[in-house]
DNA sequence: TATCTGTTTTGATATGGATCAAACTGGCAG
DNA sequence: CTGCCAGTTTGATCCATATCAAAACAGATA
């Protein structure tokens, strides 16, 4: 089976590693926070941009309880959010990947609310906040930016309220697919065929099923000619049919 | 049964009518956006906050899908947040008091994205945003302030998906009232002693549950010597004992 | 006061997903 | 190559919560 996106994964790791920090060459500056800021305002962002971080597979990029200071652009690479609970039971709370923002959980208590943990090698920018704020206060356009990708962090997660308040298995697990390729597809990879980064315990936590189940919903999917699945990779066969899945199902 | 807490309720509702609108007056402002700000600062936020509006029980202050341009401050009263799914089945996302913030998931996209209902007449302070955002500009505090509101509710959504994604339903009722005593506490009400105002069904969305699985706790709660229920009147007798149900339920 | 309506409680039963268990796969270390 | 280990699939069974049903209740209205 071809998998050109994980080829193109590759080649943009080499070229991130060789390029030097600049929100004005950045690939991803549609998606993240530079959106809409004339080469100027990119310019003083770039200036703030102090520290370029790579974070091997499975390590941590904060842990909750750290002292909150930087939010961070993934990049290159992806990762999890996980919320540990007193007795030891977590959750995983999102999944982030090239363009999007981590760690604006830590700005209201002054420390970070969970962990951010690589599930690839991965790089990162790191904002200082204080800096941030200072910027926000000349570059209009930051700061309303700034405003927005929180606001949609709020948004992101009310949906995802709502698939483990109300939505069956097959649907959550049929959304989550969809959110992926949208995702995706949205950063230049093929909407149809990917390689989940994440396993199917972790998918489970994510969506509050068990990995059986993902595993189970998964195979009904494939017999029901909606997807193939060959490990970690998938590819959408049908995605009218997977919307359906979710949109009818009112039962 | 005494019921403290409701002839206080009422008689801050008749206060509140005779208050003319400022924020340096408001006893809500350790919790609301102000909290931090010099008297001199406090009186630009005044003349910002532009409107006080009314909300009788039932209406909505905004609705899904509504042209965003102000966020509100609850001055006195109740609001149920709730995501309406395409194909007509909702979800409460979240219940709001006095001195919370509402209408910050309509920046993303300059579109409400959820119905903010009261379950009791209120009254809201009204912000434009933009002027927010000038003022933000200016007013160094009210700027991080700000910032904070958002990440705090980030930070509650994930508390809920870990309610949603983890924990059993008992534990869910459990955590949702002591969640209730501690915010009602934290207005000078008894921690002990309050008065839902929303409904079995309601509390049941919020938590992914049914109206009969929240009545059978409170039932069980109850039988358990934890808290006395008289209609929408709920008594904590064993705040130990109501804490413990979701502090080690590992089993 | 009587009636209506929305809400709550409680009981009986059904079921979706969890749990337990076992076999299978692929990647990696030796 | 071989054996191990983490991850996955699949089957059998169980159980927490949903669903269905009915009665009790409270507040509003006539």
């Amino acid at each position: 089976m071809a998998r050109p996106e994980l080829a193109r994964q590759q080649s943009t790791h080499i070229v991130l590693a060789e390029l030097k920090a600049a929100c004005a060459n950045c690939n991803l500056r549609e998606l993240c926070l530079p959106a809409g800021l004339t080469t100027e305002e990119l310019d003083q962002l770039d200036a703030l941009v102090n520290v370029r971080r790579k974070i091997k597979r499975g390590e941590s990029l904060y842990r909750a309880g750290e002292t909150f200071d930087s939010i961070y652009a993934i990049r290159s690479g992806f990762f999890k959010s996980r919320v540990t609970y007193a007795d030891g039971r977590d959750q995983v709370t999102g999944f982030s990947m090239g363009g999007e923002i981590l760690g604006m959980d830590g700005i209201g208590q002054g420390r970070h609310n969970c962990d951010a943990v690589a599930l690839e090698d991965s790089v990162v920018c790191s904002i200082p906040y204080t800096r941030l704020e200072e910027l926000s206060r000349e570059v209009n356009g930051l700061q309303r930016h700034f405003h927005k990708m929180m606001s949609r962090e709020i948004v992101r997660e009310s949906g995802v309220m709502m698939l483990l308040g109300v939505m069956r298995a097959e649907e959550r697990i049929a959304a989550f697919l969809l959110n992926m390729s949208q995702r995706l597809e949205a950063r230049g990879y093929s909407a149809v065929e990917f390689h989940l980064r994440m396993t199917r315990e972790e998918i489970g936590s994510y969506l509050g099923l068990k990995l059986e189940t993902v595993s189970r919903a998964f195979s009904r999917f494939h017999a029901d000619g909606l997807i193939t699945v060959d490990q970690k990779f998938v590819r959408i066969v049908n995605i009218k049919g997977l919307k359906d899945i979710y949109a009818h199902h009112v039962s």
